[in-house]
DNA sequence: GTACTCTGCGCC
DNA sequence: AAACGGCGCAGAGTAC
């Protein structure tokens, strides 16, 4: 078996980064400069489109299936393979099981997916071409004159760093190797989604941007009426021209102008998990209303996904590439492009079909008199723009709760497994225990009650401590109030649950301190390389990069209680940063229960692909299916969605699955 | 111009 | 006993 690490060089006058690989590769203007080819670690060359010797070594190893290609995001080199490599210049396919990535290695192992920060991180022998990259990329840009400038001598600076890329790549393949058997499967699987890709509704992409231009731009006008030129997207400078109107709002946030304009809607607001506290405030004078009130509606960027559909869909309506594998440490999914993951969920109220009838007439105005403010009815619907092909349609299902039930059976904490089996409902038992009442007292009917319940369950699995669940939840409410919901979680409602935290986090403990291997409930804690690893009990293992201990003044640390304890502390990547941070019983709970979770959804996923529905998206808890057959039912879903397996049977985890079949996606 | 940080917003 | 989990994208502002 021979090793090529493969290494493409494009340029194009489609953006990349905007469009994806698939729509990219599929672009005319697309070119593909070089490729760097090494064999077996040690053998390179450089690939161009004219040079015949090279030509014909490429072509020869492409043709041999004993041959398997490495590149870093084999997505990108697959693309590139796919849409031009094999139609245009005639080289033989090259199939998926051939195919490795890098990249997919780096987010199992939790260490930063792009090439040059892998790199850095690891402390590769060979590190990237920065500036060679530059000079790459500005192959792709037009001049004043309209010309691209690919000089014989910009080209070879690009050669250059080609062959510069593989050199990192193949000392990174050295470094972190090929993905263990079932993530390859994963992988695989990933693959597959990605290039199936989620059909675009372009005629509703259209209309819908049709009815944000004419709804938008007067509002923009009036809030610059209002505020002096000023457009709803600059915080700073609304806040300054806020606090010059004689008010003063602590930031410029959805939920917090809710408040104080007096619009919060629904009860359901414990869902939010990041509550504020604001003081009592005075009313706010009329035009700082108004303005805010745009400001509610414009802040959101969340129509600027009907560009990004536009720009991303393929020339069969398709768009590819939307997830990434992994791309949580916990194995989750990330949404990519147009972020399919973070679509806003609506009201509840609106009519799909109304509101999706409304818009494609592209008439704001209809749109505002039907259905009222028009910005708010295309942001409630914009997940309608992904659609089933024709004559088929979309299936969901999702997973309820499933974390608060993985985390309770993990535990052990059986009793309360076992109510959920039953199907009833936890939140108001829980309420019995929050308001010590008699159990079977709070119903449904009691909202606040419930809500109460539900958050407590939902949200203290994890070791959240009072002070968050206040402000989270209930900041209305007294300190009291708030230790005592959580201490009826932990001491009346799931009184195991915090075992697990307390083993889970002595356990990671004891092996970052002794380097030897400690277990509990299941999850196997060890050092591998410059790795801690967690084996949970589905086999799986998640990675910690470069644990080390150090001594901590705990959060609850005063003078007259001075706490300080040994801890451990990881690297990972934070809004783009690569930092420290500390592990404790909590997040280590979280993240085995997550990637737990993640796991009965693959399971599931697997099972759908083999049964000849095929899966077109997957946000965290929830799987999307396009199937083949016309009179998809969703009972098909459920059933293989409720089929767990053995270590879920083994630990009993209760699952419920709640699901819908329509040709458009919706919630 | 490009890269990076910060705020904000949306999701599970 | 005690602990704010996991993501990606857009826009503004700033540094280079």
């Amino acid at each position: 078996m021979r090793v090529v690490v493969l290494d493409f060089e494009t340029a194009s006058a489609c953006d990349l980064k905007l469009s994806g690989a698939w729509r990219y590769a599929e672009d005319p203007t697309t070119d593909v400069i070089c490729a760097s080819v090494t064999v077996n670690q040690h053998d390179s060359f450089l690939w161009t489109p004219n040079h015949v010797n090279s030509t014909q070594r490429l072509n020869a190893l492409a043709a041999d299936p004993e041959t398997i290609f490495v590149a870093h995001n084999a997505g990108f080199e697959k693309a590139i393979w796919r849409r031009i490599m094999v139609p245009v210049l005639g080289f033989p396919d090259i199939v998926n099981s051939r195919w490795h990535d890098t990249m997919a290695v780096c987010a199992m192992r939790r260490i930063p997916l792009d090439l040059e920060h892998a790199a850095k991180v690891l402390n590769l022998p060979q590190q990237k071409d920065s500036e060679g990259s530059k000079i790459t990329l500005g192959l792709s840009k037009l001049s004043k004159k309209g010309w691209y400038d690919r000089s014989a001598e910009k080209l070879l600076r690009t050669y250059q760093y080609c062959m510069q890329d593989s050199n990192t790549e193949v000392a990174l393949l050295d470094e972190i190797g090929y993905l263990p058997e079932g993530e390859r499967d994963v992988w695989l699987m990933d693959q597959k989604i990605n290039e199936r890709g989620v059909r675009i509704d372009k005629e509703f992409v259209r209309r819908a941007q049709q009815v944000i231009a004419g709804t938008q731009a007067p509002l923009l006008r009036e809030f610059a009426g209002l505020t002096g030129g000023l457009k709803p997207t600059q915080v700073d400078k609304v806040k300054g021209w806020v606090e010059r109107e004689g008010y003063w709002l602590p930031d410029l946030k959805k939920e917090t102008l809710a408040r104080v304009l007096g619009s919060v809607e629904s009860t359901e607001k414990g869902e939010d998990f990041y509550g504020h506290d604001l003081p009592d405030l005075p009313a706010m004078p009329d035009r700082v209303a108004r303005a805010m009130a745009i400001r509610a509606l414009l802040g959101s960027a969340s129509i600027k996904k009907l560009a990004r559909m536009d720009a991303c869909a393929g020339m069969d309506g398709r768009a590819r590439g939307l997830v990434q594998y992994h791309a949580a440490g916990t194995g989750r999914w990330g949404g990519r492009l147009l972020q399919p993951q973070n679509f806003p969920r609506g009201t509840g109220k609106h009519d799909p079909d109304a509101a999706v009838a409304a818009i494609l007439t592209g008439d704001h105005e209809w749109v505002q008199t039907l259905l009222g403010e028009p910005t708010a009815v295309v942001q409630n619907s914009l997940r309608h723009a992904l659609v089933a092909n024709p004559g088929r349609a979309l299936v969901a299902g999702d997973f309820s709760g499933i974390e608060m039930r993985v985390v309770l059976a993990l535990a052990g904490q059986h009793d309360k497994t076992a109510l959920l089996a039953t199907g009833k409902d936890v939140y108001v038992d829980m309420a019995d225990d929050i308001y010590k009442k008699p159990k079977g007292t709070t119903t449904k009917k009691d909202i606040a009650e419930r809500t109460i319940g539900k958050n407590t369950v939902l949200g203290c699995g994890f070791q959240m401590g009072w002070q968050t669940f206040k402000r989270r939840y209930c900041p209305d409410q007294t300190d009291e109030f708030a230790q005592g919901v959580v201490s009826a979680y932990r001491k009346e409602w799931a009184p195991e649950v915090p075992k697990l935290w307390y083993a889970l986090d002595e356990a990671a403990l004891d092996t970052v301190r002794t380097g030897e291997p400690h277990e509990a409930y299941g999850v196997e804690f060890s050092i591998d390389g410059r790795w801690l690893v967690a084996r949970i009990p589905s086999g799986r293992k998640l990675w910690y990069f470069n644990p080390q201990l150090r001594r901590k003044r705990m959060p609850w640390y005063t003078e007259e209680n001075p706490d300080v304890r040994e801890v451990w502390t990881f690297q990972t990547q934070k809004m783009g940063q690569w930092i420290t941070v500390d592990a404790y019983g909590g997040i280590l709970t979280e993240n085995v229960v997550q990637a737990l979770a993640r796991d009965l959804l693959v399971h599931a996923m697997f099972l759908c692909e083999r049964e000849n529905m095929p899966v077109v998206l997957t946000v965290h808890d929830e799987i999307v299916i396009e199937p083949l057959m016309k009179d998809a039912k969703f009972s098909t879903l459920e059933q293989i969605m409720t089929e767990t397996t053995k270590w879920a049977k083994g630990i009993q985890v209760p699952i419920a699955v709640e699901g819908w079949v329509a040709e458009r996606y919706r919630k």
